[in-house]
DNA sequence: GTACACCTTAACGTTGCGTAAAGGTCAACA
DNA sequence: TGTTGACCTTTACGCAACGTTAAGGTGTAC
């Protein structure tokens, strides 16, 4: 079966101007041309525009969609593998904005009354846009964590009394130890105080409380990348030093 | 205080070329010009530009935000309302197409047997080189924490055995919990058998065991998104199956 | 006085097409 | 055979929100 470029484009659901495009920018050319120029595309052109159209789909670029089917070689699973990443960072990224819509709704909606948590809000934003540049992703993906697990809320068996009781923990935690980490000593009365924080924050998701585990997820803190993110921003070095006083606060280091 | 457009730029974290635009279409114009010509931004240009970047950040355009700041009778609520929905459309396609490519990844790796990951390997390389340019930035990040990770093992106590024995288990785990998460029962033996997987990787890092820190820790991957994308990605529920499973493991639930 | 960081406007480049504009081609019908 | 109307061609500007030269003026510190 032959096709001219409108046939092939309502086949394909998409606009002639696609298939120019494509000819164009030389990712779908045409098996050949008749003699008045008209482009004249057969079955594998077909097949290679479902190709195009799945992993546009994907919302892969065209030129890397060009790589993937041009080049026999080419490793499809590693790029969609590269490519799914993009994908989740982009959900996160989305959760993060849905998130703040939600809470500048609430703020509006409540009026003079919140202006304190505008105010807030309106500070956290302006670090976001300060360091956006240094540390964009970071602080993007802080954000978003917390809208989501603020949604989660209400599933966990935490009430919000307790939620919000472990998140201002969370908060008193990062203000002690960024405190404490500029006095350079682990062992210090503010290092202490910080691992004693994280002690009692972490009580309010394990049940039990070991000084072996803890000890452990401290080093833990260090070795994973989430963890260490999240404690490091803007402050490198900053995991490291907690995973030290807590290590000395459970008594297995001195 | 009065600002230059480099001076504001820094302080907002954006462009200067971002601000002449803004003055440019409109939506953002100086205080005054000098005598020479130069953009001048008080106080209340500051405040303003935080507002524009606030909506930006939500991905409102441009034209819109103009009639959001500029009109006061203009319902922002509403705006936001609206906003809201494209938002969560956006997400839901973006679920839709993660799905998608997961399908594909398996499908594609049903077709071809262990020889994947050498080739995923070279081409991460490849592709690292190739589009250095294009998503440097993004790729560094990625690779650096891979980099930094393993410069972080010698660091830490375990040996480079160590380290990639429990690398290997992670990714063992969230083999064993996909095929497990497919049959739906946390209590059924594929499910056990991650959780069981679960504890010899955690016992890496942690020096002792107890079932209640376990469980905790099952509880914590739910509760804190650090986690739970990290379980979640491409399977979104995978947290909580993971959870289900260890309390059942850990003999917390029945 | 000169180096250097900063400012200006102007204008093209980016992605993936949509949308004319100006003109040839083809099949069908009168 | 002529004409209509649907189809085809290339060329080229438009879109969002800036990034990036380019060419040249300004401020100020030493």
């Amino acid at each position: 079966m032959e096709y001219t470029v409108q046939k092939l484009a309502r086949l394909a659901g998409i606009s002639s101007r696609t298939l120019r495009y494509y000819d164009e920018i030389g990712i779908l050319k045409p098996a050949r041309t008749n003699s008045s120029g008209y482009r004249i595309y057969g079955g594998a052109e077909v097949n290679k525009l479902q190709q195009i159209l799945f992993y546009r789909e994907l919302e892969v670029p065209l030129d890397a969609i060009k790589e993937i089917i041009d080049s026999p070689s080419f490793d499809g699973i590693a790029a969609l593998t590269d490519h799914r990443e993009k994908l989740l960072e982009r959900r996160s990224r989305l959760d993060h904005l849905l998130a703040n819509v939600d809470k500048t709704i609430e703020a509006a909606k409540g009026g003079a009354k919140m202006s304190d948590k505008e105010k807030f809000e309106g500070f956290k934003q302006k670090m976001i846009e300060e360091n956006e540049q240094k540390y964009g992703t970071e602080i993007r993906e802080k954000y978003g964590e917390e809208a989501v697990e603020q949604s989660y809320a209400k599933v966990k068996g935490m009430t919000e009394e307790q939620h919000r009781e472990a998140e201002r923990l969370a908060e008193e935690i990062m203000d002690v130890l960024s405190n404490a980490k500029a006095t350079g000593d682990p062992a210090g009365e503010l290092a202490q105080k910080a691992a004693g924080l994280h002690k009692k924050w972490l009580m309010h998701y394990w049940g039990s409380y070991s000084p072996e585990a803890h000890a452990g997820l401290a080093q833990m803190y260090v070795d994973d990348e989430r963890f260490r993110e999240y404690y490091d921003k803007g402050h490198p070095g900053t995991a490291e030093f907690l995973r030290d006083a807590i290590q000395i606060f459970t008594g297995m280091k001195k």
